[in-house]
DNA sequence: TCCACATAGTTAGTATCATAACTATATTTG
DNA sequence: CAAATATAGTTATGATACTAACTATGTGGA
């Protein structure tokens, strides 16, 4: 998250460009307006999501297991690599998820060491819930 | 943040479209990307400050302190109006950056309640030492 | 004056993130 | 086949964020 209010503004972009050299104002400031738009918007999902007792990576979880209609049960580290987390974090995740009945853990692997896992009607109908405030929120920006 | 790497498509977006009705595909589509953008750039940054040993917090409050000329010492309070950040966070990350030594407390004020601080040496040498390459990631995006 | 309310800052409890190190199973290679 | 290496997932530790509730001080109206 990027928490500055009162984004730097040209003039001051412009002075430390003197001293740094290298600035160029117009990219920098772009950058800067985008990173406060984008933490607003990241925020208010946020609340929305924790409103109904979910994390956005659990948001984000629902909608990687919901889309993915190819297969009936995913891995953790299929998820993982679709998304920008570390192991640890999708792992406590996961098991948090199970516990609120979000997702359900499906056994059998011929891999002894995966869990299969696929998301509960519980997970599915909340997901589709979510949905229509979600979308509002993104276009709101 | 916003953790997702493969991003829904205009397809998938257009999909829930049908389902949901309310759902301008170019926009859900424009800040799914911003998102995502604004992300990997708070990443890239957030890397950079762990590397120096600060967190972005911090920095962003040397920033604050050292570009405001006009006074020459700061209240918690102060800092807080220009952050989208909690008062108890912004108090532990002043303890933090007290016992670094990036900030110091100078005593004093008719306010029996506040503790007015400002940027010490220390801080403002760190702070002017990360800005170029700060500036370039910024750029980068 | 005195009580209600506002403000400055801290503490407590919880959630989520990160990295490092771990167990256990699978695969590759000499 | 045995040793080295890779992979799936967990545990441990620490940083940072949140809200709620707290202490202490200041302000303003009956």
């Amino acid at each position: 998250m990027f928490f500055l209010k009162d984004l730097p503004t040209r003039e001051m972009i412009r002075g430390y460009a003197q001293t740094h050299a290298v600035v160029d104002v117009q990219k920098t400031n772009d950058a800067l307006q985008m990173l406060r738009k984008a933490s607003l918007l990241i925020r208010r999902l946020e609340r929305y999501f924790t409103l109904h007792g979910l994390s956005q990576t659990q948001f984000l979880v629902l909608m990687i297991l919901h889309r993915d209609t190819t297969k009936d049960s995913h891995l953790a580290a299929e998820i993982c690599a679709k998304m920008d987390l570390s192991k640890p974090v999708l792992s406590t995740t996961l098991k948090t998820m199970q516990q609120r009945g979000l997702i359900v853990y499906c056994g059998k692997s011929e891999d002894a060491r995966a869990k299969p896992l696929r998301i509960s009607d519980t997970g599915r109908d909340l997901l589709l819930k979510l949905l229509p405030e979600y979308f509002e929120i993104l276009q709101s920006g």
